[in-house]
DNA sequence: CGGGCATCCTGACAAATGTCCGGTTGAATC
DNA sequence: GATTCAACCGGACATTTGTCAGGATGCCCG
């Protein structure tokens, strides 16, 4: 049955099963009681987020206030506290929708079509995630100091289980027999290239994005064949 | 004259002038008059920028106050304004310090020495890289958004500056003739390499920096090569 | 029209923070 | 020992911040 996983038609989004368990532990949301119109929580909560999103970005987290927030947000400062458990909650809801989303393919899952050329593979991975996780990355280098212990714990299980299927796809890709703790080093690369343009933006604003796609996974096609060609030291 | 640079001995630092001069364009430091003994300022302003580093790493800019520096480093709370000017001066020094330092060469002015790979040369870049200017790099990513908007500018400048520089040395290492947009964002992806290890301290921790410099070296060498293989787009 | 209930908001509190006034200390000089 | 002055520090200020109690508001149902 784990035989026909590869057989699976192009339109079918590949999941692989062992990511799809540790995005499911997300960072944990207080639950708050006093509003019991769930569709109001929602949009409500949606409103906290989107503001609060922006604000980050501008101003950084410690620096924002919750009067910002209800400010942009449109909702008052005491019912805030209807919807959300209080500063550090808005944050992780954040994280949580940006960091975390379900409908963006990680690079291990792009992988997984061994039809999909590597370097297409890769360009696939970081137009995408400049499209779409631009903000998430932003936001979850700048605030990891801000986060309580267990929800740092939260983004790092996540992020080690990308990036262990992610050296595995690599392995598969290459031929290789053997684990090699340079396919881990690369694979922590490539994750990292997909914050480039994000954390560049202040400098890279005249390239169009898709000349940079093009380049970065051309490159980074390279540096993975490069990283094993030699033998391991 | 120009063409004898080349010939330098290898103990002798090659020294790129146009950079030297971005270089000397450091953020502006308040001067306070309070304190006339000059060494002692000096001794002073050091033990504050030394505890502040470490508190702004650990908790963040916005999250550290001056009464946990104070705390840290020793001085009133009433007497640290006799040495520096503000909060923000505080952090304009310390990264004037971290991030300026002329001691470490950058990535253009190794590439100066023609007799050195292309990979030993990256190489030295990204073990020193690592070495000497971890905290730089850390703090720089993360407080930028702090940072009002003509320290933004003097970083801005200084970036610019050795981004061209390296697009230069990269183009005369290929051989090419023609500018490239290509090379320029090779440049900056090598220089946001060199944030790699310290942003991802929290996931890399059981890998030794050295496998990582040579693995990166070579891929980060394979990628460059490969980056202008194909005819631009 | 009137009661009941979910939602909203005015206003406030305690704690924390950046900043610095004005007095104190201590040592060098006469 | 008295004088002087650079360096130090106790304590306070005005503000800002996260948080929330308790009342006001408005809508639905009878």
């Amino acid at each position: 049955m784990a035989g026909r996983q590869t057989e699976r038609h192009l339109t079918e989004i590949p999941r692989n099963e062992r990511l799809h368990a540790a995005r499911l532990e997300l960072m944990a949301e207080a639950d708050i009681s006093s509003v019991q119109n769930t569709d109001l929580i929602r949009e409500r909560r949606q409103q906290i987020c989107d503001a609060a999103v922006e604000l980050f970005l501008e101003k950084g987290f410690a620096a924002t206030t919750i009067r910002d927030i209800c400010a942009r947000s449109g909702v008052n400062q005491a019912s805030i506290y209807d919807y959300v458990a209080n500063k550090n909650d808005i944050l992780r809801r954040v994280l949580n929708q940006l960091w975390f989303r379900e409908d963006v393919q990680t690079l291990p899952e792009i992988l997984l079509d061994r039809d999909l050329p590597l370097e297409e593979a890769l360009a696939r991975y970081f137009r995408e995630s400049w499209a779409f996780k631009r903000k998430a990355s932003l936001l979850a280098y700048r605030t990891i100091p801000h986060l309580p212990p267990e929800d740092r714990r939260a983004m790092r299980i996540r992020e080690i289980a990308v990036m262990k299927d992610l050296s595995d796809r690599l392995r598969e890709r290459l031929g290789l027999e053997d684990e090699d703790k340079r396919l881990e080093i690369v694979a922590n690369v490539l994750v990292f290239l997909s914050a480039f343009a994000p954390m560049r933006d202040w400098l890279n604003r005249d390239i169009p994005d898709e000349t940079m796609v093009r380049t970065l996974a051309a490159g980074a096609a390279a540096m993975i064949r490069a990283s094993v060609a030699e033998p391991d030291i």
